[in-house]
DNA sequence: TGGTTATATGTGCCTTTTCGCATCTTTGCA
DNA sequence: TGCAAAGATGCGAAAAGGCACATATAACCA
């Protein structure tokens, strides 16, 4: 029960629902979370952070970075589930389409470099 | 994103997984839901009316009765995946299990007289 | 070693959620 | 018509949640 409501509370806030719009695209970096969103620093940490104590995601660090994904593998069945539920469920919603767009316009910025990346944003 | 938000807000509390639990056995009014949950009557109604405002759950009503039941017909196939990863969720939770069982030792209110039922409890 | 960058976290403030209690509404029945 | 039972709801208090800001930590590099 406990697991299960930790992964509901993970589910509801809109901030959290948009970074795992992101990284239903790709695997991203705490800094590339925040500036597609356009949230503060801490806020992108802390969500994402929420998002991985629930179980949802698996972090890698790659030199300075922490490289979040959706953690498909180590996810059981049924919250594997649950998260394409959210896929469908953002699929059409227009701004989990213009953040989408937003990353796929941005460049990776891992393994390599993030030069540059303020000035495209 | 607002429609999934609902959703999720309304699986993100303990109370609501315990009577969404419950409905995943059969249909009940709220005072079935409170007695067997041992929670107040406004508790009761308030947290069923939230899976109903949520599109979670579909109301009937029988003489004094409101009877609330999972609107499998009336719910998008992605959301009803998830009321599925709950049970499935639920399946071997102590208290979840406690609770079927009560739910299972109380005699259907509806439509029948809810006579003698405080005694039962 | 010292500075820079990416991320994490302590703290305080404000908003939202939840609940009990009391009250109101509706329905059914005498 | 009047009473009783089931459910809904207004309200205030307590708890939980989310954020910005400041600061800490850790990795990398010159």
């Amino acid at each position: 029960m406990r697991e299960l409501l930790k992964v509901f509370k993970a589910l509801s806030d809109e901030t959290r629902l948009r970074i795992l719009n992101l990284l239903l695209e790709r695997e991203c970096c705490v800094c590339e979370v925040m500036q597609v969103l356009g949230i503060s620093q801490s806020r992108a940490s802390r969500n994402l952070s929420m998002l991985y104590d629930a179980g949802i995601l698996k972090l890698r660090r790659v030199r300075l970075w922490a490289v979040y994904s959706i953690d498909r593998e180590g996810l059981a069945e049924h919250y594997r589930e649950i998260v394409e539920a959210v896929m469908k469920g953002l699929e059409h919603n227009p701004l989990a389409k213009r953040d989408r767009e937003r990353l796929r316009n941005t460049e990776r910025l891992v393994p390599d470099c993030p030069v540059g990346l303020e000035r495209r944003l």
